[in-house]
DNA sequence: CGTATTTGCCTAAAGCTATTAGGCAAATAC
DNA sequence: GTATTTGCCTAATAGCTTTAGGCAAATACG
C-alpha cells in the first residue's frame, strides 16, 4: 500500500470531524485510523498517545472558537458585543458539538497556557469594557459571563431543556438581555 | 472464594465512590470488581453493562443531591433561598465531584423522567416563587439559573479559574448577589 | 544519477476493558 | 432433605492502546 500522507496536523483535523460526527469521546486512535485506511500503529509516528491526540484537537478546537470569537466582536460594543459573543460561542457548539466538548477537555497548566486560552480569557474583558466595570468585579463578571454561555450551551446540548415547550432561542435572549442590564447596574458609578 | 454479597445497590453506592476518588469516567466494571475482590464477570449478574452501571450511578447521585437541596431550601425564601440552593449545588460538587459528573450524564428521555430531574426542575422553580416572575420568563429564569450554577461549577472543576488570583469564593457571592439583583428587577410589576 | 538516510507505514505481540456462554456450589425454598 | 435459585467462577471473543522492531518509498546530496 503506497503512503497516505498522515501528519499531526492532518490527524488532529480529522479527529476533529471524527468528533463532531460520533462524540469526542468516542474520538479514538483506532477510529482514526480506519478512516485513513491504514493501520492503527501507523499513527503513533505522528501522534504520541490517544490523550495527545485529544490535547491537540482540544487546542485546535479552542483556536478556532476563538477565532470566531475574534471576528463576531470586531467592531462592536456593549450589548452589541454581549450578543455577538454569546452568539458565536453557541453557534459553535451547535455546528461543531464534537469541537466544543473537545474544548472543555482539562488541560495542564503549562498546555493550556500556550493555547487560545489566553485570547479567550483577553476577549471576555474586552466585552466588559462597554460596562465601565473595575476589578476585581470585573473578574468575577468574567467568570459569570463564560459560566452562563457555557453552562447553556452544556445543558441545551445534554438535552437539559427538550422538556419543555419554550423556545431556547427565546431563553437565550432573553438571558443576554438580562446579563446586559445586569452588567450595567453593576457599572462603578 | 466465599460469596461477597453484591447487589445491585451496592454496586452502585461503590462505583460512585470511585467516581469520587478517580473520576466518573474511569468507573468501569474492572476497577469496581478489583475493589471487591471478585473476577470482572461476576458483576454481569447485578448490571446489564458498562453503560447500566453509569446511569445508575447518575440516578443515585441525581437523588442525593435532589435530597440536598431540598433541605438547604426547607424554609428559606427569595436571596436566602437562591444561595442556599447555589451553596448546596456546589458544595455537593465539590465534595463529590465523580458523582457531580455523572449527574451531568445524558439519560434517554425515559429514565430522566423517571428520575430525580422533576425534583430538580421543581426546586428551582421554587426559588423563583420569591421572585414574582411569570411565565415564560420564569422558564428563562430556570435555565438561566441552572446555566450559571452548572457552568460555574464545572469551569471550577477543570480549573478555569485557577489563573487569576482573585478568591473564587468571592465570585461566587458577588454572582448570586448580582443574580438576586436581577431577578428583582425582572419581577413582573 | 546513484547512493545514503530519513521516514511512513507495516507485522508482531502484550495488556487492559467489555461482554457472552455455560458451569458448579453455596444459599434458600418447600 | 431434596429441589431450585443464584452468586461467583472459567473459558473465550472482540476492541482499543501501546511498545519494539522491520522494510521500502521518499528525500537528500555528492
Amino acid at each position: 500500500m503506497g503512503r497516505v500522507g498522515l501528519t499531526t496536523e492532518r490527524l488532529i483535523r480529522a479527529g476533529a470531524e471524527l468528533a463532531d460526527e460520533v462524540g469526542f469521546d468516542q474520538v479514538t486512535i483506532s477510529a482514526l485510523a480506519r478512516r485513513f485506511g491504514v493501520k492503527v500503529v501507523s499513527l503513533y509516528s505522528h501522534v504520541k498517545s490517544s490523550q495527545d491526540l485529544k490535547t491537540g484537537i482540544a487546542l485546535f478546537a479552542l483556536e478556532e472558537l476563538a477565532d470566531r470569537v475574534a471576528d463576531a466582536l470586531a467592531g462592536r460594543a456593549g450589548k452589541d458585543a454581549l450578543a455577538a459573543f454569546a452568539a458565536a460561542y453557541r453557534d459553535y457548539a451547535r455546528e461543531h458539538p464534537g469541537r466544543y466538548a473537545a474544548t472543555r477537555l482539562r488541560l495542564d497548566p503549562e498546555t493550556a497556557a500556550a493555547g487560545a486560552g489566553v485570547r479567550h480569557a483577553q476577549m471576555t474583558r474586552a466585552i466588559l469594557r462597554g460596562y465601565d466595570i473595575a476589578e476585581p468585579d470585573q473578574t468575577h463578571a468574567v467568570r459569570m459571563l463564560g459560566s452562563v454561555f457555557h453552562g447553556y450551551v452544556s445543558l441545551e446540548m445534554s438535552g437539559g431543556f427538550s422538556h419543555t415547550a419554550v423556545d431556547p432561542e427565546e431563553s437565550w435572549s432573553w438571558i443576554v438581555d438580562s446579563l446586559d442590564a445586569m452588567l450595567r447596574n453593576r457599572a462603578t458609578a
